[in-house]
DNA sequence: AGCTAATAA
């Protein structure tokens, strides 16, 4: 059954892409062109198999490879052969936005329907699907996640394809996890998990029914419960691996000179960097602009394209622009290009080997971001990013571990120590872990706990996960909900207030901020500061001198904290009208100011249906202060008299943290401070952080904080 | 005394 590419030889290439991103199309010219198309992908010798699969199976994985065109196809045969009568409707998830709105455009133009009609989407904010019309609909997971609190068992659905399974995200883990339940209790749903070749083991082994559930053979009980497994092909050229044959002690001078020795020695083609971040790809740009003009007139020639998602949309568009004759693009890249973007006319593949992830400490409850090394499997993904138009070739370096400075690399909880010490051939074989650390096992679990509560899965800790997280994770989350009053002595979600702060498409925090905040009168403002703490940043960045930002913020500052800041900001910015001029003369990003007032809206929305009175306090901002204290009284710290650098110690666990430099009480050091969120890098740095007075927190958790604990530390 | 891998509701 499974046909597997055979190194060295050329697949053809289409022109079908399923990654989202970018999709091109040679336009067709009718019907019969575009069925020709479809039958010329590779998922399509399989049609009569997935089906007859699909119709015998409670659960079908599908092993593809990208490029194979089963997220576009396999929801049509589903439709064709009939999935979609009666009113019911094949879903299909991905992980991403735009992937739901490039694939469902695809496939509503292949139908030759409207999109929205038969074809439809759902994202955040946009629901493209017409009800009774819809027969395929495109969604995310997050989204189908919270469809489950108005219909845990998602009736409407016959099929539900879950695509992209093997990145494992949070929101995909939890619902793999629901969905088997609601296969128990909905014999007749069919599920087809699409995930990439390395994960389908275990994919497998979760979706297996217990022993006694098994049907005895030969009787008829419904649909067999044993998953299928289908291995589909995809397309792509051959990529040549080079892996480094000595130890180099900088991956990143590493990847510079590779970079100049593919442009030396290389036929014509482009090149992409895979490295850990923002300061990492600066580095490389420059180290590479100087190498090249030492070098002189043969390295010249060579554009070089940062690419992150920090940097401005702009900038970020640059990756997409077409070579220039004679040149050779360079984009240097973070794993944005692992997953997200799709480059074309990418040959060569520069892979550092490691990057970015956050890790949970369910101890200390801190979240870190550390450069660690990555998975066979997203070796793999980069590798496949230098296959795409032609056969290509991917360099594999990683350096002596050590030698990092000590800030950038720390080893986390499940991380074991690297003894390799290059990567090497041996290294990828033997050392390399060949699946990432799902997400749900490197994160805090506070949002994802109040969900499942939220759809009555009371047994948090017995849940059938896909891969279960640690216990030490799971009472955390409900430690803190508890103390939130989100649940009560019996775990159970509190009414209302458990139920209403679910209802929120927010952390638990911030939900329970906009809930006390109807009452303390400034819920205007507090839905404000809501939205802006839901978007990465309302500044621009990379514009101008970092200097030139920091004297930009000063005419916002307050001196109560960031919160009050970001009310001044969009003050000002309503202000102008929403004039993209005012914000580019404060170094304000439009586009995140933009995102704001959408978030805004509905947030205003939810809160109102949930009984909370929409209420300016005006500038009162001592109210404002203590509806934040509501949310975050967990995160309350206390300056340390007897040192003078602006270290502070938590009430709670007292860890030692220090103000963010980002943060406009950067040096102001008020007594007693809340932190929005902490980063660690070298230190504890607390991000957005307002100053507090300690009888608040009394004020709004009294269970938290007992009298005599807080006493001796106010003295 | 100096900072933000990626994604979503």
């Amino acid at each position: 059954m499974s046909q597997f590419w055979k190194p060295g030889t050329e697949k053809p290439r289409l022109v079908d892409d399923e990654e989202g991103g970018v999709l091109f199309f040679n336009s067709p010219s009718g019907y019969a062109n575009i069925e020709r198309q479809r039958q010329k992908l590779p998922v399509f010798r399989y049609r009569t198999a997935i089906l007859y699969l699909v119709e015998t199976h409670a659960t079908t994985i599908v092993v593809g490879e990208t490029g194979s065109g089963k997220t576009t196809q396999i929801p049509q045969y589903l439709k064709e052969a009939g999935w979609a009568d009666g009113g019911r409707v094949i879903a299909c998830t991905q992980p991403r936005r735009l992937a739901v709105q490039a694939v469902a455009a695809r496939v509503a133009e292949e139908m030759g329907v409207k999109l929205g009609e038969e074809v439809g989407y759902t994202i955040r904010f946009e629901d493209v699907t017409t009800q009774g019309v819809t027969m395929i609909k495109f969604l995310t997971d997050g989204v189908l996640l919270r469809e489950m609190m108005d219909d845990p068992l998602l009736t409407k659905y016959s099929i539900i394809m879950v695509d992209e399974a093997h990145e494992r995200s949070i929101a995909t883990d939890i619902l793999l996890g629901l969905l088997k339940k609601i296969q128990r209790r909905r014999p007749e749903l069919r599920l087809i998990i699409s995930s990439a070749t390395i994960q389908a083991k275990s994919m497998s082994d979760f979706f297996q029914p217990r022993k006694s559930r098994r049907r005895p053979d030969g009787e008829d009980l419904g649909p067999n419960m044993e998953p299928a497994v289908l291995s589909v092909e995809g397309r792509g050229f051959n990529v040549q691996i080079h892996y480094v044959e000595e130890p180099v002690s900088d991956y990143l001078r590493a990847a510079v000179s590779t970079v100049l020795l593919i442009h030396d020695q290389e036929p014509m083609g482009d090149i992409l960097v895979f490295l850990t971040g923002q300061d990492d790809i600066d580095a490389a740009v420059q180290l590479i602009t100087e190498e090249a003009q030492n070098r002189g007139k043969n390295s010249s020639g060579l554009m070089l394209v940062p690419l992150y998602s920090g940097l401005p949309r702009a900038e970020q568009e640059l990756v997409f622009t077409p070579t220039p004759r004679g040149k050779r693009k360079v984009v240097i890249s973070t794993n944005i290009a692992e997953t997200s973007i799709t480059l074309e006319g990418v040959v060569y593949v520069v892979d550092s080997g490691f990057s970015k992830q956050r890790f949970y400490n369910p101890i200390t409850d801190i979240e870190n971001l550390v450069v660690a090394p990555i998975s066979k499997a997203s070796a793999r993904q980069r590798t496949g990013r230098a296959g795409r138009v032609r056969p290509g070739k991917c360099y594999r370096s990683a350096p002596f571990m050590l030698i990092l400075s000590p800030n950038k690399v720390a080893f986390p909880l499940y991380v074991s120590m690297v003894t390799t010490r290059l990567y090497t051939e041996e290294y990828f074989a033997k050392e390399m872990s060949d699946e990432g650390i799902p997400e749900i096992q490197r994160s805090n679990l506070v949002s994802c706990v109040i969900q499942l509560k939220a759809l009555g899965i009371d047994n948090i800790l017995g849940f059938d996960w896909p891969a279960s997280p640690s216990s030490e994770a799971m009472v955390r989350a409900l430690e803190v909900l508890y103390s939130l009053g989100v649940l009560d002595d019996d775990a159970k979600l509190t009414s209302p207030t458990g139920f209403q702060i679910a209802e929120f498409p927010l952390e638990p925090m911030i939900a329970k901020m906009i809930l006390s905040s109807g009452e303390l009168g400034c819920s205007e403002e507090i839905i404000t500061i809501a939205a802006v703490l839901s978007i990465q940043t309302i500044w621009v960045s990379g514009r101008g001198s970092q200097k030139e930002l920091d004297e930009a913020k000063l005419n916002f500052a307050a001196a109560e904290g960031d919160h009050v800041s970001f009310l001044n900001v969009y003050k000002g910015f309503l202000q102008s009208g929403k004039s993209p001029q005012w914000c580019h003369r404060n170094f304000v990003n439009y586009q995140a100011m933009k995102k704001v007032i959408e978030i805004r809206g509905q947030l205003r929305r939810t809160a109102q249906r949930l009984g909370v009175v929409l209420i300016s306090c005006e500038r009162d901002t001592v109210v404002v202060r203590k509806a934040i204290t509501s949310g975050f009284f967990a995160n309350a710290c206390r300056l340390d008299a007897s040192s003078h650098d602006g270290k502070y110690k938590t009430i709670r666990g007292s860890q030692e943290v220090y103000i963010h430099p980002s943060s406009v009480l950067f040096r102001v050091n008020p007594k007693w401070v809340l932190y929005h969120s902490l980063v660690s890098t070298d230190k504890q740095y607390m991000r957005n952080v307002i100053s507090i007075d300690p009888s608040w927190l009394t004020e709004a958790a009294p269970h938290f904080y007992q009298h005599q604990r807080l006493n001796s530390m106010v003295r």
